[in-house]
DNA sequence: CGGTCGGTTGAAGCTAATCAATTAGAGTGG
DNA sequence: CCACTCTAATTGATTAGCTTCAACCGACCG
């Protein structure tokens, strides 16, 4: 846990064109800690103090209000969370806690602030990263105002089926009451979408889903690229 | 339309710590044109050109999918807006059309990132601008995601309340059609919900809304500044 | 006037959330 | 190996929230 020069972490579009003495900086004043499963890792509202990165395991994002609760993202490794808030210095507005057993690497905010100021190169590293991140949170929203949870759901499937590039076949990347609260919906609207979805092929176990007919699934998802496609 | 040097534009935080040289190179290349209402500026998957600038009216960014179509912003004086598809030299995301007489700034995209590649000041007040943008829309999300459409329509009441600074009066800023997706919802069920809100304190009359029991208002609406408070 | 447009209202239907009950699976300990 | 337990997941019944369709109202405008 002390200066660790992760190749995973200094490959990364954020790091990769820091000069060797800043990112060792950086590495020296972080953490990289072990967490089991279900552990809050901060809350909505506290102030950002650091910058996380998953380097093992799976983190949910999530939100609160008015009583009711959401996740809004899953990261995997190796993939950063809150950048917004610790470059603004502004409190975090959503709260993560790890789904799985994790390792997490944490960057004190004030060494990114700094290194923002110092390093060019990093501050545009930064800003193609906070582009995207932008960009991603508007097709979920579009995700969730343009489609039923039907839709979402043939569409989330389509999508790991082309990430995962086994043909016919999905692996759920988390269990269904998380995925259901992924696509802005209740465990029990899951269950029964699936069953909507079970005349296009698809056949749920567990965790594995086969998708039996991709063409009459894709003709009910009218999958869109200015939502679906990551690289977009 | 030519080689302006608009004072707004110029001490947008965007811009103020940018060299007069570059500035007016920025401008030199820039378009400033007035279009009437209802004229579509960008269409979401087109090609990003340009970097936009609402100088004087109001521009609606909205997306299509599903056959549904939802206003996912407004953007009013001086406001910027697809920064991040310039930046990242991608498709739009959402598309735009001035919802009123507008003057608006258009900055060729190539400029911007030519800019952004040299200027370093340029490209840290980028970051801070996405970052806020990236936050912004965070906000978005989780208002439809944890909230009815009467807690929505009570919480936009309220924001604009403290914005407009005028006790118990709002004035809505555009149609309620408009101001209905913007809500994400129907204008049917915006007007049921002004209904809904009647019995605390809530009277429209056109576009104009006075707030008779703000207290009473704000204990239905719930408002978390995570979600509400455009400074956090 | 008649026409259009923004807005409202009513009725019906759909989508999704809620509540309740049950089933299925994955450990645990005897 | 079998109960026992705990949780995930499913299913059914009900309700809430919202959309849709249709009719209607009033204001503004030719």
């Amino acid at each position: 846990m002390r200066i660790v020069d992760l190749p995973e972490i200094r490959q990364l579009s954020l790091f990769d064109s820091m000069s060797d003495e800043s990112f060792s900086e950086l590495m020296n004043a972080a953490y990289l800690q072990n967490f089991p499963a279900q552990v809050d890792l901060l809350h909505e509202g506290d102030n950002a103090d650091f910058l996380f990165f998953v380097v093992e395991g799976c983190v949910e994002l999530y939100a609160n209000a008015n009583g009711r609760e959401g996740v809004l993202a899953l990261v995997r490794p190796v993939g950063s969370f809150i950048l917004a808030a610790v470059l603004r210095n502004e409190v975090y507005l959503m709260s993560a806690r790890t789904s799985q057993k994790s390792r997490i690497l944490m960057i004190p905010a004030q060494n990114i602030r700094d290194a923002f100021k110092r390093d060019d190169a990093f501050a545009r590293a930064i800003v193609l990263e906070l582009a995207g991140y932008f960009r991603a949170v508007v097709k979920e929203y579009k995700d969730l105002r343009l489609r039923t949870g039907v839709e979402r759901l043939a569409n989330r499937l389509l999508k790991y089926h082309i990430t995962q590039g086994a043909p016919g076949f999905v692996q759920l990347p988390c269990d269904k009451k998380t995925l259901a609260s992924i696509l802005g919906m209740t465990p029990e609207n899951l269950s029964r979408a699936f069953g909507t979805l079970k005349p296009y092929g698809v056949d749920v176990v567990g965790q594995k889903v086969v998708l039996g007919d991709v063409a009459s699934l894709t003709v009910l998802a009218k999958p869109n690229p200015l939502i679906d496609d990551p690289s977009t």
